[in-house]
DNA sequence: TAAACAAGTTTATAATATAAACCAAATTTT
DNA sequence: AAAATTTGGTTTATATTATAAACTTGTTTA
């Protein structure tokens, strides 16, 4: 009947973060910070646990002098992406 | 950009609990624990939220001498989902 | 009549989400 | 050039949530 809903996108932050990163495929801090509206800690944490389950990757360099954090889809996240959405439809 | 989804229907259990009310306009308690594959006390508990969000009607009776608790979608319950879905378009 | 079952509810616990507080380096202000 | 502010984050504390386990009340069944 139901499809189990990933608990991992089923997160407003993480799934607004993934959204991003399927358009884009590669966003950085700031950017997913602005276009998601979150605060830099929420998106911090969300961040790591995306990273955790390698949904994303996360690459820490420097702009300048500056350090700049990307972000970048795997193909693993996009499978779970196009997974949470298929269960989804079950209950919409 | 994003939408804010509301954090009453943005939950597994009472989202299929709402799913359910959708297509049915009316389901007892025991039919909502097998569609959704709930255990009662997790059921018990979201359906008290969705009724003290007047997402739906909750009402107590009995079938024979076995209690009864039937529920159905207000037109509260109903806008919420259909904003809801609006919502998690703004994602997918 | 005692044990098992049905239909829920209440309570305890674990997991989650989120903001507030913090940190280090760079930049700007005085 | 010191002090204050900003930038780009991370860590920690707290409040909320989800969930299962334990419990209750009444009913069958052995």
């Amino acid at each position: 009947m139901f499809k189990k809903l990933d608990p991992l996108l089923h997160s407003e932050l993480r799934l607004a973060v993934m959204s991003v990163l399927l358009n884009l495929e590669e966003a950085d801090f700031v950017y997913l910070r602005e276009a998601t509206g979150a605060t830099a800690g929420n998106l911090s944490v969300q961040i790591d646990k995306l990273a955790s389950a390698e949904y994303i990757t996360v690459e820490k360099g420097f702009k300048g002098k500056k350090p700049q954090t990307t972000c970048r889809i795997t193909e693993t996240g996009l499978k779970a992406f196009k997974d949470y959405v298929d269960a989804l439809k079950t209950y919409l």
